[in-house]
DNA sequence: CGTATCCCATACATTCGCGTATCGAACGGC
DNA sequence: GCCGTTCGATACGCGAATGTATGGGATACG
C-alpha cells in the first residue's frame, strides 16, 4: 500500500499519464533548486509547461507530489543499483576492490538528488507517516543491497559477519560521506577518502575466508 | 569575517541584544516545526513575542537570521563538547571505550537540531557561500576534536594513523548514523549498531601501541 | 530628573499564492 | 467519424506574507 496508491483506482490515459509524469520531472528541478519549502505550485507548472488546472487535477497538494516524486526517483536509483550489481555477478571472479569501485561508481553522488533528499528527510522526520516511508526505504536498500554485496564479498574471498550492521554502515557512510563529497566537489581528496573508509567499514564488517591475503582491502 | 561582522558595527545596547537573542531562539522553534522554507516572519516574531517590527530592525531578511542562528548553535554545540572533552582530560587513565562513549555522550542527538541542519545542508549547497561557511564549520570541528581525540587515544594505548581520515571518517559516521538513530528513535538496536561503526571507525584509522589487548575497541 | 536617541509596534499598500468552478478541447471506444 | 468522457486552461475571490513609513514609548546618559 505505498502512496501512490492512494488516489482513487480510475484508469490512467495515456495522457494523464505524461503529464504527471512532466510534472514529477519539473518538480525535481525546482525543489532542487528553490528548496521544497519555498517552491510553488506555479513554479512547478511553469516549469513543466502547464497551467495550475493540471496540477490540481493530478495531485491535491504539494505535498503529495513530493511524496510521489520522491518515491519514484528513489525506487529508481535502487534499480539502477541492482542493475549494476547484477552485472557485476555475471563476471566471474572480482576483486572486492572491484566490486566496492563499482558499486560506488552505481550510486553516483547527485547534487541536486541530495539537496531534495535532505529536505525530505527533514520533512520525514516531522511527519510519522513519512517516517515509516523512509524506514522502508531503508529496509528496501538493505534487501536489495546485502545478498549482493555478500556474495561479491563470497567471491572475493570474506565472509559478511553482521550483516544488518554492514548494511546499515554502508547506508549511513553513504549519506555523510556525500555531504562532503558535495561541499568540496574539486576536492578529489575527499572523494578518496570516502572510499578508503568504505573499504575500513567492510574490511570491519567480514573476515577472510581463505588465508589469501588479498582478500582483505587494504593497500 | 563572520557574517555575524556584516552588519555595521553600531552600539549593541541591552535591549536590542535580548530582542536579538530571542528572536534567534524562536526562529530554532519554528525552523524545527514548519521547516525553514514553510517559514514566514510573523510566525518567528509571534513565536518570540514580538511583532515585525522587531524583526526587520534586527534583520534584513530570513535568510540571514538563518545563517545567524544557525552558526550561533553550532559554534555552542561545538563548545559543549570541547567541554566534555576537556573533561575527559582531567582524568588520569580511560580507556579507549569509556572515552569514545562519553563523546558520543557529548554530542546528543537532537531532533530538532538534526532537521534544522539538515536544512541547513540543502540550503547551503545551493548558495556558495553558505557552502563556505559550513566548510570552515567542518574544519573548526576537526581542529576541535582532532587533537583531542588524539590524546584520549594514546592515553588509551593507540596512535592515530591517519587524522584527516579520522575527522573526516567521525563527522561523516555521525551525521549519517544519527539520521538513523532519528528516525527509529525507539530501536535500541540502531544506537548500539551506531556506538560500534564508531569502534571500527576509530580502530581503522588507528593502531595499538603497546601489545596490550586491551588497546583495540573489540568487544 | 530631563533629554536625546534608539528600538519596536502599528498601519498601509501591494504582491503573491492558493483552491475552486467552469468551459472548451483533446482523447478513447466503437 | 461520432460521442461521451476526461483533462487541463482560464478566471475569480480570498487570505496571507511582505516591506516600509511613521509615531510613541523605553532606554542610556549626564
Amino acid at each position: 500500500m505505498t502512496a501512490s496508491e492512494t488516489a482513487a483506482p480510475k484508469r490512467v490515459t495515456r495522457r494523464r499519464a505524461q503529464t504527471r509524469q512532466r510534472l514529477l520531472d519539473a518538480a525535481l528541478e525546482v525543489f532542487a533548486e528553490e528548496g521544497f519549502g519555498r517552491s510553488t505550485v506555479d513554479q512547478v507548472c511553469e516549469r513543466a509547461g502547464y497551467t495550475r488546472g493540471a496540477f490540481y487535477s493530478n495531485f491535491t497538494s504539494l505535498d503529495e507530489l513530493f511524496l510521489a516524486m520522491w518515491e519514484q526517483r528513489s525506487a529508481a536509483m535502487l534499480d539502477d543499483l541492482r542493475g549494476a550489481l547484477d552485472r557485476l555477478g555475471t563476471l566471474e571472479s572480482v576483486s572486492a576492490d572491484e566490486a566496492l569501485r563499482a558499486v560506488l561508481d552505481a550510486v553516483p553522488i547527485d547534487d541536486a538528488w541530495y539537496r531534495v533528499t535532505a529536505e525530505f528527510t527533514a520533512h520525514a522526520l516531522r511527519n510519522p507517516s513519512l517516517r515509516r516511508v523512509m524506514a522502508s526505504r531503508e529496509e528496501a536498500i538493505h534487501d536489495t543491497l546485502l545478498p549482493l554485496v555478500e556474495t561479491a564479498l563470497a567471491r572475493a574471498g570474506r565472509r559478511v559477519t553482521d550483516r544488518t550492521g554492514l548494511g546499515h554502515a554502508l547506508v549511513a557512510v553513504h549519506d555523510g560521506t556525500a555531504v562532503q563529497c558535495l561541499l568540496e566537489p574539486d576536492d578529489e581528496a575527499v572523494r578518496q577518502r570516502r572510499e578508503e573508509l568504505f573499504r575500513h567499514v567492510v574490511n570491519a564488517y567480514s573476515t577472510a575466508y581463505s588465508t589469501q591475503s588479498e582478500g582483505a582491502l587494504d593497500e
